[in-house]
DNA sequence: TTGAAAGCGATACCAG
DNA sequence: CTGGTATCGCTTTCAA
């Protein structure tokens, strides 16, 4: 059996007042104590038990992040960074897997909510409303999505979808697509309407053959109907349903970017391993998740806005094109 | 303020400890007075707080679920499919990312021992003893790894290595390399044995150029070595690496699969997009997961070994090879 | 500065 | 079948 506060109490010859404050509030002991404390503690290799502190406290030191699929590598990257900075901040991670369901990701909240302090909902697909009643006023940080007046960190897409159209409508394209994700994703509606507004601008058309989910399958199965569509270019909400069009152009005897020229979204690590390499915008990935966690720790310790940290309680990260393979379109060389 | 048992109590007039029944025990308990506790439970919306409960049940209904990084697709993987299953046992998932770095990882589990009911570790990196005194008498099951008797989920990699060399063999290549991952991989050791007694039972000469980091640029990394050993063929500790070879190898003007042959482990989902389509060894992700946590939830529950759900306490999953662009050497056609 | 004691929210044993 | 009560391990007043 692991030992207890008691076991130091005793071992120590000192109260479990005293042992909890030596270690919680040391500079409200005296040395000597303190001392005997920390040997005993030593001794014993006592650690104290989070749940138990957790009953007193009402606080787990445990803080639930939610993404709609893990195995999606923006997603991964993301997980990654805020476990680390959770790590440094002493937090638990707990993870839960929406599989891209609204219906699965409010269920999980739910039943996570009396385990955490508080919630990193990344890419939440639930509606506004299910989430803010959901959540309660259980601290909640939003990443890749906006509620309201909720804490988020947010790309900017709509600078990236400029980044891209601008790119296309230089090299001459003037018909393009764009490869719409989950209806419930807020980033898509973000960038569909960053494409459409921007495409006007630029005397671009833009086609849209529909919403497809955010994986290679969603990809390959729009492909052939991006190419009926006759465009000579084409955007994609995400690098998987990008990678899903490149490969399923290849069967088709389309090749990339000689007939058709193809931007992504988050840069993921596969991007740039296929040939021709994909064009993506890139996400600072790191960034978002340390700062989805910082957001939150801020708000857990009550520090009101955070600014500090995390460069604003709402914060927008920048994004940048990164252009491998694209070039204008074959007629028009 | 949430609703408490006490609560519950007294609206339905009852005591504590006979709401604390009807929860858990429903047959234990008069039908009128389930029913009128059912009531106030759904009246006050009542929720049990987990944390009390595991105060005094010494449970947490959480599992510590440790990867060495989540980045990677194949953990990616393991780790979706175990989250699917935690949640339709009830269970709440900790995950734990160890960065590929041993003490972070033992570092990890001590500080998250308290908090959990079990482990799953997967492909842990850290020795056997500390893992084994890490880890005292919670239970833990394996991934990826065997530490002397304790359960665990492997794939069979000795006969994923013989599928691969014997599949390189019969097109003809008479010297392949192994580019070892991680030094502190059970999986590599194993795979590399594999490859040596393999090899020298077909008549192959093996290169070995020594390990890298199991990622992009650890293929990137060893590429030129590769090249410069003379062989014709690659077997790769996985596809990650395999990723990186393909991609230095395009920089350096060989083509894939005339000058050089790929084999990696893992069938990543980026292994069928690259162009050449990458051959590798498949391993069942999915069911590893969800063995894994089966595992361990029968653990958990006290039985004893589980036969029945996960097809045994130390489970060996078939592996497949996938033949993609493969071909002979050139000067053998 | 320290110790005693009252919770925190549930479970589980023991009478009745 | 039900209620009272000790208990889990720690934090946090409140006195001393």
């Amino acid at each position: 059996m692991a030992a207890t506060i008691r076991d130091v109490a005793r071992l120590a010859g000192v109260s479990q007042s005293s042992v909890s404050r030596a270690l919680a509030a040391p500079d409200q002991v005296r040395a000597a104590t303190r001392e005997r404390v920390e040997r005993a503690v030593a001794q014993l290799g006592y650690e104290p038990s989070r749940i138990a502190r957790g009953l007193s406290t009402g606080r787990t030191g445990t803080l639930g992040f939610l993404v709609p699929d893990i195995a999606n590598p923006l997603f991964a990257g993301i997980v990654k960074a805020a476990q680390r900075r959770s790590r440094d901040l002493g937090l638990a991670v707990l993870l839960a897997d929406a599989d891209e369901d609204p219906a699965t990701e409010l269920d999980l909240i739910r039943t996570l909510t009396k385990q955490v302090d508080g919630f990193v909902l990344c890419a939440p697909r639930a509606a506004d409303e299910e989430l803010r009643s959901v959540c309660g006023d259980l601290p909640v940080v939003l990443l890749n999505r906006r509620v309201g007046r909720l804490p988020a960190v947010i790309f900017d897409n709509a600078d990236g979808v400029r980044q891209a159209l601008a790119h296309l409508a230089a090299l001459g394209h003037r018909r393009v697509a764009y490869v719409a994700g989950p209806r419930t994703s807020w980033v898509n509606r973000e960038r569909q309407r960053a494409v459409r507004t921007g495409a006007a601008a630029l005397g671009v058309d833009v086609v849209e053959p529909g919403n497809v989910s955010p994986d290679l399958e969603g990809g390959v199965a729009v492909a052939d109907l991006v190419l009926a569509a006759g465009v000579t270019a084409v955007i994609a909400y995400n690098d998987m349903i990008a990678l899903g069009l490149v490969s399923r152009f290849a069967v088709r005897g389309v090749t990339v970017p000689g007939d058709i020229s193809i931007v992504g979204f988050d840069d993921i690590p596969a991007a740039a391993l296929v040939s021709p390499a994909l064009s993506t915008v890139s996400q600072p990935q790191d960034r978002c998740g340390r700062a989805g966690v910082d957001l939150l720790a801020d708000l857990l310790d009550d520090r009101p806005t955070g600014r500090a940290r995390a460069g604003g309680p709402r914060a927008s990260l920048p994004t940048r094109l990164i252009v491998r393979a694209s070039t204008g379109p074959a007629r028009h060389p």
